[in-house]
DNA sequence: CTAATTTCTTGATATTTATCAAGAGCTTTT
DNA sequence: AAAAGCTCTTGATAAATATCAAGAAATTAG
Protein backbone atom coordinates (compact mmCIF):
# COMPACT_ATOMS: atom_id res chain seq x y z
CA UNK A 1 0.00 0.00 0.00
CA UNK A 2 1.34 3.41 -0.79
CA UNK A 3 1.50 6.35 1.86
CA UNK A 4 -1.12 8.12 -0.11
CA UNK A 5 -3.47 4.75 0.04
CA UNK A 6 -3.06 4.44 3.67
CA UNK A 7 -3.69 7.89 4.69
CA UNK A 8 -6.96 7.86 2.16
CA UNK A 9 -8.09 4.23 4.16
CA UNK A 10 -7.37 5.81 7.41
CA UNK A 11 -9.33 8.91 7.05
CA UNK A 12 -12.26 7.73 4.74
CA UNK A 13 -12.44 4.01 6.91
CA UNK A 14 -13.19 1.14 4.88
CA UNK A 15 -13.23 0.44 1.12
CA UNK A 16 -12.09 -2.45 -0.80
CA UNK A 17 -9.05 -2.45 -2.46
CA UNK A 18 -9.54 -2.20 -5.91
CA UNK A 19 -11.88 1.08 -5.11
CA UNK A 20 -8.78 2.34 -3.17
CA UNK A 21 -6.53 1.96 -6.06
CA UNK A 22 -9.22 3.90 -8.50
CA UNK A 23 -9.12 6.99 -6.19
CA UNK A 24 -5.64 7.42 -5.36
CA UNK A 25 -4.87 6.69 -9.05
CA UNK A 26 -6.82 10.00 -9.77
CA UNK A 27 -4.13 12.28 -7.33
CA UNK A 28 -1.27 12.84 -9.48
CA UNK A 29 2.34 13.94 -7.92
CA UNK A 30 2.86 17.52 -8.18
CA UNK A 31 5.25 19.50 -6.39
CA UNK A 32 5.85 23.07 -4.85
CA UNK A 33 9.11 25.17 -4.12
CA UNK A 34 8.92 27.06 -0.95
CA UNK A 35 6.82 30.61 -1.62
CA UNK A 36 5.36 29.69 -4.43
CA UNK A 37 1.20 29.88 -4.17
CA UNK A 38 -1.17 26.72 -4.08
CA UNK A 39 -4.44 29.17 -4.05
CA UNK A 40 -5.14 33.15 -4.06
CA UNK A 41 -7.55 34.64 -2.50
CA UNK A 42 -9.87 35.56 -4.66
CA UNK A 43 -9.44 32.96 -7.46
CA UNK A 44 -11.54 29.59 -7.74
CA UNK A 45 -9.63 26.63 -6.11
CA UNK A 46 -10.02 23.65 -7.94
CA UNK A 47 -8.16 21.32 -6.78
CA UNK A 48 -7.37 18.58 -3.17
CA UNK A 49 -4.30 18.02 -2.88
CA UNK A 50 -2.33 15.65 -0.17
CA UNK A 51 0.99 16.85 1.30
CA UNK A 52 3.52 14.20 0.80
CA UNK A 53 5.87 16.78 2.58
CA UNK A 54 6.35 20.14 3.50
CA UNK A 55 4.40 22.97 4.76
CA UNK A 56 1.95 24.91 3.31
CA UNK A 57 0.44 28.29 5.58
CA UNK A 58 -3.37 29.05 5.15
CA UNK A 59 -3.91 32.94 5.74
CA UNK A 60 -6.23 35.64 4.57
CA UNK A 61 -4.90 39.47 4.66
CA UNK A 62 -6.95 42.00 6.44
CA UNK A 63 -6.88 45.84 6.16
CA UNK A 64 -3.88 46.01 8.81
CA UNK A 65 -2.35 42.37 8.71
CA UNK A 66 -1.96 38.79 7.43
CA UNK A 67 -3.37 36.18 9.61
CA UNK A 68 -2.17 32.71 9.13
CA UNK A 69 -5.99 30.24 9.37
CA UNK A 70 -4.03 26.96 9.41
CA UNK A 71 -0.59 25.83 8.73
CA UNK A 72 -0.87 21.74 6.95
CA UNK A 73 1.90 18.99 6.89
CA UNK A 74 2.40 15.77 5.98
CA UNK A 75 -0.70 13.58 6.24
CA UNK A 76 -3.56 16.22 6.04
CA UNK A 77 -5.24 17.16 3.01
CA UNK A 78 -5.09 20.94 1.51
CA UNK A 79 -7.57 23.10 -0.12
CA UNK A 80 -10.39 25.75 0.16
CA UNK A 81 -12.98 23.17 0.67
CA UNK A 82 -16.46 25.98 0.47
CA UNK A 83 -14.54 27.57 -3.11
CA UNK A 84 -13.62 23.42 -4.31
CA UNK A 85 -17.63 22.55 -3.46
CA UNK A 86 -19.31 25.51 -4.01
CA UNK A 87 -17.41 27.43 -6.85
CA UNK A 88 -17.22 30.17 -4.67
CA UNK A 89 -14.41 32.84 -4.82
CA UNK A 90 -11.09 31.19 -2.50
CA UNK A 91 -11.35 33.27 1.08
CA UNK A 92 -7.87 32.17 1.95
CA UNK A 93 -4.47 32.08 0.33
CA UNK A 94 -2.31 28.98 0.49
CA UNK A 95 1.36 29.70 0.49
CA UNK A 96 4.40 26.65 0.43
CA UNK A 97 6.51 27.30 3.91
CA UNK A 98 9.26 24.59 2.24
CA UNK A 99 9.65 23.17 -0.86
CA UNK A 100 6.70 20.86 -0.73
CA UNK A 101 5.42 17.28 -2.47
CA UNK A 102 1.47 16.63 -3.02
CA UNK A 103 -0.47 14.45 -4.77
CA UNK A 104 -3.27 16.24 -6.37
CA UNK A 105 -6.44 15.91 -7.69
CA UNK A 106 -8.49 18.30 -9.87
CA UNK A 107 -11.95 18.88 -9.63
CA UNK A 108 -13.11 17.62 -12.12
CA UNK A 109 -11.89 14.13 -11.27
CA UNK A 110 -12.85 14.58 -7.42
CA UNK A 111 -15.94 15.23 -8.64
CA UNK A 112 -16.29 12.17 -11.06
CA UNK A 113 -14.94 9.78 -7.54
CA UNK A 114 -18.55 10.01 -6.22
CA UNK A 115 -19.87 8.30 -9.60
CA UNK A 116 -17.03 6.55 -9.54
CA UNK A 117 -17.50 4.82 -5.99
CA UNK A 118 -20.93 4.50 -4.45
CA UNK A 119 -20.14 4.78 -0.92
CA UNK A 120 -17.98 7.41 -1.68
CA UNK A 121 -20.39 10.14 -0.29
CA UNK A 122 -20.92 8.59 2.93
CA UNK A 123 -17.44 8.63 3.05
CA UNK A 124 -16.64 12.48 2.37
CA UNK A 125 -19.61 13.62 4.96
CA UNK A 126 -18.16 11.25 7.56
CA UNK A 127 -14.59 12.71 6.72
CA UNK A 128 -15.81 16.50 6.80
CA UNK A 129 -17.95 16.04 10.10
CA UNK A 130 -14.90 15.00 11.57
CA UNK A 131 -13.42 18.13 10.52
CA UNK A 132 -16.28 20.01 11.40
CA UNK A 133 -15.62 18.57 14.71
CA UNK A 134 -12.05 19.75 14.84
CA UNK A 135 -13.33 23.23 14.43
CA UNK A 136 -15.70 23.02 17.25
CA UNK A 137 -13.19 22.76 19.14
CA UNK A 138 -11.06 25.06 18.14
CA UNK A 139 -13.56 27.85 18.73
CA UNK A 140 -14.18 26.45 22.24
CA UNK A 141 -10.39 26.80 22.39
CA UNK A 142 -10.84 30.52 21.85
CA UNK A 143 -13.80 30.74 23.97
CA UNK A 144 -12.22 29.36 26.78
CA UNK A 145 -8.25 29.33 27.17
CA UNK A 146 -5.82 32.05 27.43
CA UNK A 147 -3.39 32.43 25.03
CA UNK A 148 -0.65 30.50 27.19
CA UNK A 149 -3.08 27.66 27.53
CA UNK A 150 -3.92 27.67 23.88
CA UNK A 151 0.14 27.64 23.48
CA UNK A 152 0.84 24.92 25.89
CA UNK A 153 -2.24 22.81 24.11
CA UNK A 154 -0.90 23.63 20.62
CA UNK A 155 2.41 22.80 21.78
CA UNK A 156 1.76 19.22 23.38
CA UNK A 157 0.07 17.73 20.17
CA UNK A 158 2.05 19.65 17.85
CA UNK A 159 5.84 19.61 19.38
CA UNK A 160 7.20 18.74 15.61
CA UNK A 161 5.85 22.04 14.07
CA UNK A 162 8.10 24.41 16.17
CA UNK A 163 11.22 23.89 14.45
CA UNK A 164 10.09 23.54 11.04
CA UNK A 165 7.77 26.53 10.07
CA UNK A 166 8.55 30.07 11.29
CA UNK A 167 6.91 30.69 14.76
CA UNK A 168 5.39 33.95 14.19
CA UNK A 169 2.70 32.03 12.01
CA UNK A 170 2.16 29.58 14.61
CA UNK A 171 1.57 32.91 17.01
CA UNK A 172 -1.27 33.83 14.28
CA UNK A 173 -3.06 30.88 14.24
CA UNK A 174 -2.78 30.86 18.04
CA UNK A 175 -4.56 34.28 17.92
CA UNK A 176 -1.64 36.21 19.26
CA UNK A 177 1.00 38.25 18.37
CA UNK A 178 4.66 37.12 17.82
CA UNK A 179 5.90 38.95 20.42
CA UNK A 180 3.38 37.36 23.37
CA UNK A 181 4.03 34.10 21.39
CA UNK A 182 7.66 34.67 22.38
CA UNK A 183 7.07 35.52 26.66
CA UNK A 184 4.95 32.14 26.69
CA UNK A 185 7.48 29.99 24.89
CA UNK A 186 10.43 31.20 26.83
CA UNK A 187 8.25 31.08 29.95
CA UNK A 188 7.34 27.29 28.88
CA UNK A 189 11.02 26.25 28.01
CA UNK A 190 12.51 27.21 31.66
CA UNK B 1 -45.45 23.02 1.66
CA UNK B 2 -44.82 23.15 4.99
CA UNK B 3 -42.09 25.06 7.18
CA UNK B 4 -40.20 22.28 7.64
CA UNK B 5 -40.47 21.46 4.13
CA UNK B 6 -39.53 24.81 3.18
CA UNK B 7 -36.25 25.02 5.59
CA UNK B 8 -35.22 21.33 4.40
CA UNK B 9 -35.21 22.22 0.36
CA UNK B 10 -33.39 25.50 1.09
CA UNK B 11 -30.73 23.55 3.10
CA UNK B 12 -30.45 21.04 0.90
CA UNK B 13 -31.39 21.77 -2.31
CA UNK B 14 -33.25 20.05 -5.12
CA UNK B 15 -34.97 17.06 -4.00
CA UNK B 16 -37.90 15.69 -5.53
CA UNK B 17 -41.48 16.79 -4.26
CA UNK B 18 -41.90 12.87 -3.07
CA UNK B 19 -38.43 12.74 -1.84
CA UNK B 20 -38.77 15.74 0.31
CA UNK B 21 -41.69 14.24 2.39
CA UNK B 22 -40.25 11.35 2.76
CA UNK B 23 -37.63 13.16 4.68
CA UNK B 24 -39.81 15.71 6.54
CA UNK B 25 -42.34 12.49 7.74
CA UNK B 26 -39.50 11.36 9.47
CA UNK B 27 -39.30 13.83 11.44
CA UNK B 28 -41.55 14.23 14.43
CA UNK B 29 -42.70 17.62 16.70
CA UNK B 30 -41.52 17.49 19.86
CA UNK B 31 -41.35 20.45 22.50
CA UNK B 32 -40.05 21.84 25.24
CA UNK B 33 -40.03 23.56 28.88
CA UNK B 34 -37.17 26.51 29.20
CA UNK B 35 -34.90 25.17 31.06
CA UNK B 36 -35.60 21.47 29.76
CA UNK B 37 -32.19 19.65 28.25
CA UNK B 38 -31.96 18.61 24.98
CA UNK B 39 -28.88 17.26 25.62
CA UNK B 40 -26.19 16.64 28.49
CA UNK B 41 -22.66 16.73 28.02
CA UNK B 42 -21.26 12.78 28.11
CA UNK B 43 -24.34 11.07 26.81
CA UNK B 44 -24.48 9.96 23.51
CA UNK B 45 -26.74 12.08 21.12
CA UNK B 46 -28.95 10.33 19.30
CA UNK B 47 -31.23 12.71 17.68
CA UNK B 48 -31.24 15.64 15.27
CA UNK B 49 -34.35 18.51 15.96
CA UNK B 50 -35.12 21.05 13.60
CA UNK B 51 -36.04 24.43 15.81
CA UNK B 52 -39.43 25.81 14.62
CA UNK B 53 -39.51 28.33 17.38
CA UNK B 54 -37.53 29.07 20.74
CA UNK B 55 -33.90 29.16 21.82
CA UNK B 56 -31.35 26.82 22.69
CA UNK B 57 -28.31 27.22 24.35
CA UNK B 58 -25.36 24.82 23.40
CA UNK B 59 -22.52 25.04 25.65
CA UNK B 60 -19.74 22.66 28.19
CA UNK B 61 -18.47 23.44 31.32
CA UNK B 62 -14.79 24.36 32.14
CA UNK B 63 -13.43 23.60 35.54
CA UNK B 64 -14.33 27.15 36.27
CA UNK B 65 -16.99 28.42 34.03
CA UNK B 66 -19.76 27.39 31.68
CA UNK B 67 -18.81 28.01 28.19
CA UNK B 68 -21.96 28.71 25.42
CA UNK B 69 -20.61 27.58 22.29
CA UNK B 70 -23.41 28.70 20.37
CA UNK B 71 -26.69 29.84 20.48
CA UNK B 72 -29.54 27.99 18.08
CA UNK B 73 -32.94 29.19 17.29
CA UNK B 74 -35.79 29.43 14.70
CA UNK B 75 -34.63 27.29 10.77
CA UNK B 76 -31.48 25.84 12.27
CA UNK B 77 -30.74 22.63 13.14
CA UNK B 78 -29.57 21.03 16.51
CA UNK B 79 -27.75 18.41 17.61
CA UNK B 80 -23.95 17.23 18.70
CA UNK B 81 -22.86 16.66 14.95
CA UNK B 82 -19.92 13.95 16.56
CA UNK B 83 -22.09 12.47 18.94
CA UNK B 84 -24.76 11.70 16.29
CA UNK B 85 -22.94 10.47 14.11
CA UNK B 86 -19.89 8.92 15.53
CA UNK B 87 -21.33 7.73 18.74
CA UNK B 88 -19.12 9.37 20.80
CA UNK B 89 -20.24 11.04 24.26
CA UNK B 90 -21.19 14.58 23.54
CA UNK B 91 -18.85 17.25 24.49
CA UNK B 92 -21.66 19.94 24.94
CA UNK B 93 -25.07 20.20 26.32
CA UNK B 94 -28.16 21.75 24.66
CA UNK B 95 -30.77 23.52 27.17
CA UNK B 96 -33.45 25.22 26.06
CA UNK B 97 -33.55 29.19 27.06
CA UNK B 98 -37.31 29.25 26.03
CA UNK B 99 -39.76 26.95 25.87
CA UNK B 100 -39.04 25.51 22.17
CA UNK B 101 -40.91 23.77 19.18
CA UNK B 102 -39.27 20.87 17.72
CA UNK B 103 -38.98 18.38 15.06
CA UNK B 104 -36.99 16.12 15.67
CA UNK B 105 -35.85 13.31 13.99
CA UNK B 106 -34.12 9.97 16.05
CA UNK B 107 -30.68 8.39 14.75
CA UNK B 108 -32.57 5.29 13.43
CA UNK B 109 -34.87 7.03 10.93
CA UNK B 110 -31.96 9.70 10.68
CA UNK B 111 -29.14 7.09 9.30
CA UNK B 112 -32.11 5.39 7.89
CA UNK B 113 -32.90 8.53 4.92
CA UNK B 114 -29.55 7.46 3.23
CA UNK B 115 -31.04 4.25 2.52
CA UNK B 116 -33.81 5.58 1.14
CA UNK B 117 -32.59 8.91 -0.68
CA UNK B 118 -29.99 7.96 -3.10
CA UNK B 119 -28.65 11.68 -3.24
CA UNK B 120 -28.78 12.05 0.70
CA UNK B 121 -25.09 11.78 1.21
CA UNK B 122 -24.56 14.18 -1.24
CA UNK B 123 -26.88 16.93 -0.16
CA UNK B 124 -25.83 16.11 3.44
CA UNK B 125 -22.03 16.30 2.81
CA UNK B 126 -22.46 19.33 0.74
CA UNK B 127 -24.58 20.95 3.78
CA UNK B 128 -22.10 19.77 6.67
CA UNK B 129 -18.98 21.68 4.09
CA UNK B 130 -20.89 25.03 4.46
CA UNK B 131 -21.36 24.51 8.29
CA UNK B 132 -17.55 24.02 8.33
CA UNK B 133 -17.25 26.82 6.12
CA UNK B 134 -19.17 28.90 8.89
CA UNK B 135 -16.71 27.37 11.15
CA UNK B 136 -13.91 28.60 9.50
CA UNK B 137 -14.76 32.35 9.27
CA UNK B 138 -15.92 32.02 12.88
CA UNK B 139 -12.55 31.15 14.05
CA UNK B 140 -10.95 33.83 11.68
CA UNK B 141 -12.79 36.40 13.41
CA UNK B 142 -11.07 34.96 16.54
CA UNK B 143 -7.58 35.87 15.03
CA UNK B 144 -8.58 38.97 13.30
CA UNK B 145 -11.05 40.62 15.86
CA UNK B 146 -11.00 42.70 18.57
CA UNK B 147 -13.78 42.09 21.26
CA UNK B 148 -15.34 45.13 19.94
CA UNK B 149 -15.08 44.29 16.49
CA UNK B 150 -16.57 40.83 16.82
CA UNK B 151 -19.77 42.22 18.97
CA UNK B 152 -20.36 44.81 16.30
CA UNK B 153 -20.40 42.32 13.36
CA UNK B 154 -22.87 39.97 15.50
CA UNK B 155 -24.88 42.38 16.37
CA UNK B 156 -25.16 43.64 12.75
CA UNK B 157 -26.12 39.94 11.37
CA UNK B 158 -28.37 39.14 14.50
CA UNK B 159 -29.69 42.08 16.29
CA UNK B 160 -32.93 39.89 16.84
CA UNK B 161 -30.93 37.94 19.25
CA UNK B 162 -30.30 40.42 21.36
CA UNK B 163 -33.80 41.21 23.20
CA UNK B 164 -35.05 37.29 23.03
CA UNK B 165 -31.79 35.43 25.77
CA UNK B 166 -30.00 36.55 28.33
CA UNK B 167 -27.11 38.52 26.91
CA UNK B 168 -24.74 37.00 29.06
CA UNK B 169 -24.72 34.05 27.08
CA UNK B 170 -24.09 36.08 23.96
CA UNK B 171 -21.11 37.51 25.70
CA UNK B 172 -19.68 33.75 25.95
CA UNK B 173 -20.68 33.02 22.44
CA UNK B 174 -17.85 36.23 21.45
CA UNK B 175 -15.56 34.94 23.55
CA UNK B 176 -15.71 37.38 26.47
CA UNK B 177 -16.95 38.54 29.81
CA UNK B 178 -20.56 39.71 30.43
CA UNK B 179 -18.67 43.28 32.06
CA UNK B 180 -17.19 43.87 28.87
CA UNK B 181 -19.94 43.24 26.71
CA UNK B 182 -21.92 45.26 28.64
CA UNK B 183 -19.79 48.18 27.97
CA UNK B 184 -19.67 47.14 24.73
CA UNK B 185 -22.53 47.69 23.67
CA UNK B 186 -23.08 50.33 26.12
CA UNK B 187 -20.56 52.29 23.54
CA UNK B 188 -22.48 51.40 20.49
CA UNK B 189 -26.10 52.64 21.66
CA UNK B 190 -24.50 55.75 21.97
C1' DC C 1 32.39 33.27 4.10
C1' DT C 2 30.25 37.58 4.42
C1' DA C 3 26.51 40.57 3.70
C1' DA C 4 21.73 41.06 3.55
C1' DT C 5 17.44 39.77 5.02
C1' DT C 6 14.26 37.76 7.84
C1' DT C 7 12.87 36.11 12.22
C1' DC C 8 12.94 36.11 17.07
C1' DT C 9 13.54 38.25 21.53
C1' DT C 10 13.43 41.75 24.96
C1' DG C 11 12.14 46.00 27.32
C1' DA C 12 9.15 49.89 27.95
C1' DT C 13 4.67 51.31 27.57
C1' DA C 14 -0.21 51.45 26.09
C1' DT C 15 -4.46 49.22 25.41
C1' DT C 16 -7.70 45.76 25.94
C1' DT C 17 -10.02 42.71 28.62
C1' DA C 18 -10.89 40.31 33.09
C1' DT C 19 -11.94 40.35 37.87
C1' DC C 20 -14.17 41.81 41.96
C1' DA C 21 -17.72 44.13 44.27
C1' DA C 22 -21.83 46.60 44.65
C1' DG C 23 -26.02 48.19 43.23
C1' DA C 24 -29.88 48.76 39.81
C1' DG C 25 -33.36 46.60 36.87
C1' DC C 26 -36.05 42.88 35.53
C1' DT C 27 -38.77 38.48 36.17
C1' DT C 28 -40.77 35.10 38.56
C1' DT C 29 -42.82 33.33 42.50
C1' DT C 30 -45.55 33.56 46.38
C1' DA D 1 -47.47 43.80 45.67
C1' DA D 2 -43.47 42.16 48.06
C1' DA D 3 -39.75 39.01 48.14
C1' DA D 4 -36.42 36.34 45.88
C1' DG D 5 -33.64 35.39 42.08
C1' DC D 6 -31.59 36.42 38.19
C1' DT D 7 -29.39 39.63 34.94
C1' DC D 8 -27.26 43.68 33.67
C1' DT D 9 -24.49 47.72 34.60
C1' DT D 10 -20.93 50.48 36.60
C1' DG D 11 -16.65 51.66 38.93
C1' DA D 12 -12.15 50.49 40.64
C1' DT D 13 -8.43 47.73 39.89
C1' DA D 14 -5.62 43.93 38.11
C1' DA D 15 -4.05 41.02 34.61
C1' DA D 16 -3.37 39.79 29.91
C1' DT D 17 -2.10 41.05 25.59
C1' DA D 18 -0.70 44.45 21.98
C1' DT D 19 2.29 47.93 20.25
C1' DC D 20 6.56 50.14 19.34
C1' DA D 21 11.38 50.12 19.07
C1' DA D 22 15.76 48.12 19.12
C1' DG D 23 18.94 44.62 18.98
C1' DA D 24 20.25 39.54 18.70
C1' DA D 25 19.97 35.35 16.29
C1' DA D 26 19.14 32.69 12.47
C1' DT D 27 18.66 32.04 7.64
C1' DT D 28 19.35 33.08 2.86
C1' DA D 29 21.72 35.19 -0.90
C1' DG D 30 25.70 36.74 -3.11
Amino acid sequence: MTELEHYINSYFGIVGSDDLQKITSLFKPSSLKKGDYFLKTGKSCDRLSFIQSGFLRIYASTSDKEVTQWISTKGYFVTDLSSLVFSSPARFSIQALTDAELYTINKADYVAIGKLIPQWYELEKLFIARCFTILEDRIFSHLSMTAEERYNFFFEHNKELFNQVPLQYIASMLGMTPETFSRIRKKSLL
